[in-house]
Parts: structure tokens; sequence; C-alpha cells
DNA sequence: GCTGTATTACGAATATTTTCGTAGATAGTG
DNA sequence: CACTATCTACGAAAATATTCGTAATACAGC
């Protein structure tokens, strides 16, 4: 079972390369450095160890590498929740969530979405009880 | 501002300090020792260095000193979701929210519950806006 | 083919975190 | 006081993550 979660470094490519598709190392590392000071070859090192972990994968048919995540945005999601579930929550799903929307400014919307998706889980366990 | 949040293994010990309260570094490591190995100095040295960063206070009046969490349990939870909300989603409490809800087989308690503090939230918005 | 440019490969330096061995200090026991 | 058990202090090793300098390689344009 694959519990493990990116570093932070790791994260930020994947989360570009969620964004855009598959990139190359100059396009991952203009995006990074929007944000902060970052050389390429650092990006393209990062790169290179993620491909080696199953991170990514690269298609080297052209000079150009071309790199795509191989891991999904939602099973890292799930997986970094679970980790701080465990690690700060002492597993409680319901602290943690209090916990996420009652510091941030949440906005109506998206506390009517919650509220929506709430009550459609409560049908569920209402119907079938496992 | 202090937006930091603890190593893995500082957390760990602040886990057990939450919990039972003020301790010493052989009931922190003995706790710590039900779930892995883990040598005395071990726990000892990141006791330290806490206590350096400011995590841990201890009195030192008697040989055997006494450590106990200068910080809250609810600000790092905060810092840590605050944390996993940029990083991995995007900001967006909502996505964070209903992975959390989705995943973990929750009980239908802590769904009311939930449901409970989110109606609280709405009655907030709905009624002071800030 | 030669040269300049962009890319990848490699390895090392740095930083951070975690681990623990060893030494020294303190208190209790006989 | 001498002995032993327990604790803290210190420093360094090990493990992991991050950064980047330098070299090798491939390609494009001349």
């Amino acid at each position: 079972m694959n519990k493990s979660t990116p570093t932070d470094a790791e994260l930020e490519v994947l989360n570009v390369l969620w964004t855009k598709g598959p990139s190359t190392v100059r396009e991952i590392n203009e995006q990074l450095s929007k944000d902060k000071e970052v050389g390429y070859t650092t990006t393209l090192k990062i790169m290179q160890i993620m491909t080696m972990k199953g991170l990514l994968e690269r298609d080297e048919s052209s000079r150009t590498h071309i790199y795509k995540p191989l891991v999904p945005e939602a099973d890292t999601q799930r997986n970094m929740v679970d980790k701080l579930l465990d690690s700060a929550f002492g597993g409680s799903a319901a602290k943690l969530v209090m916990q996420a929307l009652g510091n941030k400014k949440t906005t109506k919307a998206e506390l009517d979405e919650i509220k929506r998706f709430l009550e459609s889980q409560l049908d569920n366990k209402k119907g079938g009880e496992e």
C-alpha cells in the first residue's frame, strides 16, 4: 500500500503538473519561479528524483523531456489528509473539519457546498448502515 | 507571526504532553515507546531542542526536569491545517473538508456534529458580516 | 563540420531532522 | 564515603531533503 506523501518541493512540482498538464523542466521552473527564486538545475534534480521514485514519468523521445505525474491529485490529497489526521487530530475527521472551517474565512458559497455534501453523506448513512 | 509547524518527532512529543499534561522525559519516552522503538536520549534531545525553540518550557527546580508545552494544541492544529490547505488544496477549505469526510469512515454522530457546527457558521455569515 | 545555446547528467555542498554514544552530575542506599 | 541508578549535557553520526556548480550531450543555424 502506498501511503507516502511527497516532500514540499515535490508537491510544488506536482501542483504545476496537475494544473498545466505534462510539461518540461523549463516550464515547471518558470512557474515555480513566480513564487520564489529557484535554480533551473534544482528543479531538474527534484524532477529526476521524482521520476526515480515513480512519482513522475517522462517522455524522452525528444531532446527536451516531457514529464507527467503518475500520482493522481486526489490520491495525494487523501494521503496528506490522512497523515495530518493521524498525526495531529487523533484520527478525528470532525475536529480537523471544524478547525479548517472555523479558522479560514470560508465563503458562504463554500459553506453551502459543504453542507450539501454533508447531507448527501448523511443520507448514505441513513440508508445503508454497515 | 508564528506560522511554523512542528516536525514529526516534535509533534509526537506535543501530543503526549497535550494529553497527559506536564511530564518528564522518561514519561514521554515511555509513551512514545509504545508505538515505536526510540532511545531515551533521542527523546531527551528532541525535547531539549523544542525548549530552545520555545515550544516547551521546563521546570528545572528538581533534578528530574518537568516539561510542559508552550504552544496550544488548537494553534498548532490550525497552523498545520493552513499549511496543508495552501500546499495541497489551493487554499480551498471546502475541498479539504470533502476529502477528509469522503475518505474516512466517519460516524453518523460525527457528521451530525459537523453539520451543527456548519449551521452555526452559516448563521454567523447570515447575521453579522464583517 | 563548427559554434553557440539549451538541455540533461552527475556529484557534491548545504540544510534540516533524527538518532544515539559517551561523559558528567546528582541523589539515594548502605 | 563508596556504589549504583538515573538524569542531563554535549557533540557527532546518520538519514533525508534541498540546492546548485560543472560537465557532458544534443541540436540548430550557419
